[in-house]
RNA sequence: GGGGGUGUAGCUCAGUUGGUUAGAGCGAUCGCCUGUCACGCGAUAGGUCGAGGGUUCGAGUCCCUUCACUCCCGCCA
């Protein structure tokens, strides 16, 4: 018989009827009627209300107890009556009639309350995480969280993967984010660093025949927070796969993010078999690489409407004419939309920093006309024109931006969410998952004009590798793809390069020589030498995955112990200072700052 | 590194064009109350109005500086 209790908070019913029994857990609330006394005892399963008369020797003990103080109740199961039944709780039909308590953590006054749905500043919450974790929502948040890992890992060995670990610390590589650096004592001078993902481990595996390996991975990325990005560290599930194709780890990935979403979810998912969207599409279409697929809106481009003759917007014409672009996006049906909706959304991407959009309603009385304030410039030829390129009607709206193409892409990726928020036109009870697809291999930096990886170094590039064109560099693509739903990246992945002839070549593309190359990726080169087979993977974010599930639009509410956004975590006090006898056993000299 | 928002009681917030002693709800403390489930009723305590400086007869309110939290841009192969 266990000491602290007979049952737990949220188990007890009517086929208990009439037993002795004990429970342990946090008073949750207290009701007190002066000479009766309810309180609702709380732990992990749920509420159990506990009742006690003043005729009980201990009721002015327990009456003074403080919410949340730890307490043992021993006591009988009873039948409420029929009109003090709660249906809100498991144990609605029975209360506990106290006949004795034990305080066995006492508390001092909260700095936040614990029964309540208010919000609380992050600075009080993450302070006292452990209290704000006791909190009804946050805690079923973290409850799902477990579930999902734990149904995640034994999916995928069903799928056949075996789960490794892989070392945490490694060394700092040259490409991507910053690095978490630590010092390493015994080699004095030298830091190791914090894994930014098992990138090269994992491909370390596969070159050792494991030939399917996943891994619920922690990431250790030194970049600035947002609101899905925590500071410090995150978790992918990653996986990676021997003698498949981009196809093969579609399947996969299809087949478990459905079971996954469909067993904590009840949202519905928009299209089971993923669409597959190029990157260049996607840019064109949505303006982003991590469309939102439930907003309907859709861009167009109309620069060469900018051309025309009869068209005399010569703001645009201009723009046009040294090189701009022009596109657009139709909200169907706005014509009767007062003009403070279209000035307010003019207004909004002036405050993202863009120029502002242009707008015009298609109206037809004797002939079509735009009516807007630009809606003058526009002939009745253009205008029939621009409907057929945007599938527009009469009585639809336009928006427009012109400028470069970059800016024009990010301006109106903004303005479709935007736009689909006031309008309403965003399912909010669904899921639509998507693959982007055919990334380029490289970019051109906008700031130095060198050519850089635009992805993943290790991406096996697309078309016949035995004569590639290595004179156009941008107009390779990869076969590295992205999977994301509702707008949110939820992940990269690539069919990797296990070709280091080929990779050497592209690197050189990057501007990195042989010998760099052996230097920063020795192990990878020289694994990929002695004969790797074709392979590739993936690795969904897990933290996001969980944000979807649990509908939460920031990912500490999902993160039981997060940092804040200045990467400080306020309740362990880190980062802090270490002492000197540290500094001098890892050769570390700080430098004051005045 | 840059831009926006917020900062008033333990917690959540109100506080008018600058004007007397800065308020409410929850929580705390004390008292009343036998069927509540956000129980109800009454009383009491609790404030460096984030900090510093300035303008003014007078600043929670206006101005400057600064700090904290947060959202966004940059960054995130």
């Amino acid at each position: 018989m266990n000491k602290y209790r007979s049952h737990n908070c949220g188990e007890l019913t009517i086929n208990e009827k009439d037993k002795k029994i004990s429970l342990s857990g946090w008073i949750n609330k207290k009701r007190d009627h002066g000479n009766l006394l309810f309180l609702d005892l709380r732990d992990n399963y749920g509420i159990t209300q506990c009742v006690i008369e003043n005729s009980h020797s201990q009721f002015k003990e327990i009456e003074k107890l403080a919410l949340e103080t730890v307490i043992k109740v021993e006591g009988k199961v009873i039948l409420r009556s029929k009109e003090t039944i709660n249906k809100e709780l498991n144990t609605g039909e029975i209360e506990v009639s106290i006949v004795s308590f034990e305080v066995l953590g006492k508390t001092k006054e909260l700095p936040l309350p614990i029964f309540s749905d208010q919000e609380y500043s992050e600075e009080i919450r993450l302070k006292y995480r452990f209290l704000d974790l006791r909190r009804k929502k946050i805690h079923h948040n973290i409850i799902l969280r477990s579930k999902v890992i734990s149904f995640i890992r034994n999916e995928m060995q069903k799928l056949g993967f075996l789960e490794f670990q892989t070392p945490i610390l490694t060394s700092s590589s040259p490409e991507g984010a910053r690095d978490f650096l630590v010092p390493s004592r015994l080699n004095p001078g030298k830091f190791y660093a914090l894994p930014q993902a098992p990138q090269q481990f994992k491909q370390l595996i596969m070159v050792s025949g494991f030939d399917r390996y996943f891994q619920i991975a922690p990431c250790f990325r030194d970049e600035d927070a947002r609101a899905d990005r925590s500071p410090g560290e995150f978790y992918q599930l990653d996986l990676e796969m021997s003698f498949v194709e981009q196809e093969d780890i579609f399947e996969v990935v299809e087949k478990l993010m459905i079971s996954v979403f469909k067993k904590f979810s009840n949202k519905k998912i928009l299209y089971e078999k993923f669409p597959k969207i190029t990157f260049e599409e996607t840019m064109l279409k949505y303006g982003t690489d991590k469309p939102d697929l439930r907003n309907p809106l859709i861009i167009n481009d109309l620069t060469e409407i900018f051309k025309r003759k009869d068209v005399s917007f010569d703001i645009f014409k201009k723009l046009v004419n040294k090189g701009s672009i022009v596109r657009g996006i139709i909200t169907k049906n706005t014509k009767d939309k007062p003009r403070s909706f279209f000035d307010g959304i003019d207004k909004w991407a002036k405050e993202q920093g863009a120029s502002g959009l242009a707008y015009f309603t298609i109206e037809k009385d004797s002939e079509i006309k735009g009516k807007g304030p630009v809606g003058k410039f526009f002939s009745p030829d253009s205008l029939s024109e621009i409907m057929k390129i945007s599938n527009a009607d009469v009585g639809d709206s336009i928006f427009l931006a012109c400028g470069k193409k970059s800016e024009v892409e990010k301006i109106l990726s903004l303005a479709r969410d935007k736009i689909a928020n006031e309008l309403k036109l965003i399912n909010n009870d669904s899921f639509a998952f998507c693959w982007i697809v055919d990334y380029p291999m490289f970019e051109e930096d906008e700031k130095t004009k060198r050519i850089i990886f635009s992805h993943n170094p290790f991406s096996m590039p697309q078309g016949n590798i035995k004569n590639l064109d290595f004179s156009k560099p941008l107009e390779i693509k990869a076969y590295q793809y992205d999977i994301v739903c509702n707008g949110i990246e939820l992940s990269s992945g690539a069919i990797r390069n296990h070709i280091p002839e080929l990779m050497y070549k592209l690197f050189l593309v990057a501007g990195y020589d042989k010998k760099t190359v052996d230097l920063k990726f020795s192990g990878m080169i020289n694994a990929l030498s002695f004969g790797a087979p074709p392979h590739g993977g993936i690795a969904p974010g897990i933290d996001r995955i969980i944000m979807l599930l649990a509908g939460e639009k920031n990912i500490r509410e999902v993160t039981m112990f997060p940092m804040n956004q200045n990467a400080q975590d306020l309740m362990m006090n880190a980062p802090s200072e270490v002492n000197d006898e540290q500094l001098k056993e890892l050769n570390l000299l700080i430098k004051k700052n005045k």
